[in-house]
DNA sequence: AATCATGGCTCAT
DNA sequence: GCCATGATT
């Protein structure tokens, strides 16, 4: 669910662009927005695993988005999502168990001969399996297109590589709809790229520095900023009953300090606070700010535990 | 006035 | 994942 509400409360924040503004820039992309958003042009063939070209033509919307990109001499580094991280777990279980139900009344409905309504279900079922997301990577490698697999997040890979110089494998800007990214502290994000290269971007230092916009964040600093998206309720915690992103933001922007913030709340909130929210909050935080990431320069997943999974490499 | 809960949409014909 | 809308607090 991203940061609940940050979007919209960003907007005054949110500036225009073409992405021809990148030209001989790296530019990182979730693979996931624009796989799920090809997905829909052919969303009854992968979940029916029909034969023919047209289950593939998810395919052709990712790669027409690439090509924009080179077009524009821009160069497109595309991350994917790896393993999911624990504590996520419970989201990832509700998507899964209604997109199968979607799919098994599709299912139903395509037996009564009803094909648009069951064309609608199959679209609310479409699920990126690592199938869909191998055969991207095949056609990726094949035309030299720079990629990353995460062993987690996407968007702690793409925040990670924001962080880099372009000589290092860094990016200067992410290409995603998820407003995680923000969390995590990217410098800059595209989000809404439609297929003319039109996107709605917030850069960062912009935010930090606008003595015009309102809301404000002037008084912030990333970590400041990071807190107010988990008070207002992010995927690894939810928010305290009552507590949205304008209270999360009120509550920063007046004590500009999380332990001072996490006190008031205490009191103010007792009855309905989780006796452990503020390890809970901590904790959150702590996993924007030191997501884990794949390094790859040095070869190996940089908090290694767990690595059931394959670790990828990097095609460049 | 802000939060919460729900339902519709992302492609492309 | 996002967005809009109407009920709820």
């Amino acid at each position: 669910m991203g940061i609940k509400d940050l979007l919209r409360f960003m907007k005054p924040h949110i500036e225009p662009i073409h992405i021809k503004k990148y030209a001989g820039k790296r530019v990182g992309i979730d693979a996931y927005s624009w796989l799920h958003k090809g997905a829909y042009s052919c969303s009854m063939e992968l979940s029916l695993n029909m034969e023919g070209e047209k289950k593939f033509q998810y395919l052709n919307y990712f790669m027409h988005q690439i090509n924009l990109l080179r077009h524009h001499k821009i160069i497109p580094v595309v991350v994917f999502d790896g393993g999911n991280i624990p504590c996520k777990a419970t989201t990832e279980n509700e998507r899964h168990r209604r997109r199968k139900a979607n799919r098994d009344l599709a299912m139903e409905k395509l037996k009564e001969g009803n094909f648009n309504a069951a064309s609608e279900l199959f679209q609310r079922a479409v699920s990126i399996t690592p199938s869909t997301a191998h055969q991207l990577i095949q056609i990726l490698r094949s035309e030299n297109i720079e990629f990353v697999v995460s062993p987690y997040e996407a968007d702690a890979q793409l925040a990670y590589l924001s962080s880099l110089e372009a000589e290092k494998g860094g990016i200067v800007a992410v290409i995603s709809e998820d407003s995680d990214l923000l969390a995590y502290g990217c410098p800059a994000v595209v989000f809404k790229m439609d297929r003319y290269g039109n996107g709605e971007e917030i850069v960062q230092n912009k935010v930090f520095e606008s003595a015009s916009c309102v809301p404000s964040f002037q008084c912030f600093d990333k970590e400041l900023f990071t807190g107010m998206c988990v008070l207002a309720g992010c995927d690894f915690l939810p928010s305290v009953p009552g507590i949205g992103i304008t209270k999360a933001y009120s509550l920063v922007s007046k004590y500009r300090n999380l332990d001072r913030v996490l006190s008031i709340l205490k009191f103010e909130k007792h009855n309905q606070m989780p006796e452990d929210y503020s390890k809970l909050f901590r904790e959150a935080v702590a996993v924007f700010q030191h997501a884990r990431i794949y390094d790859a320069d040095s070869k190996m997943p940089q908090t290694p535990k767990t690595s059931s999974r394959k670790a990828f490499a990097v095609s460049r």
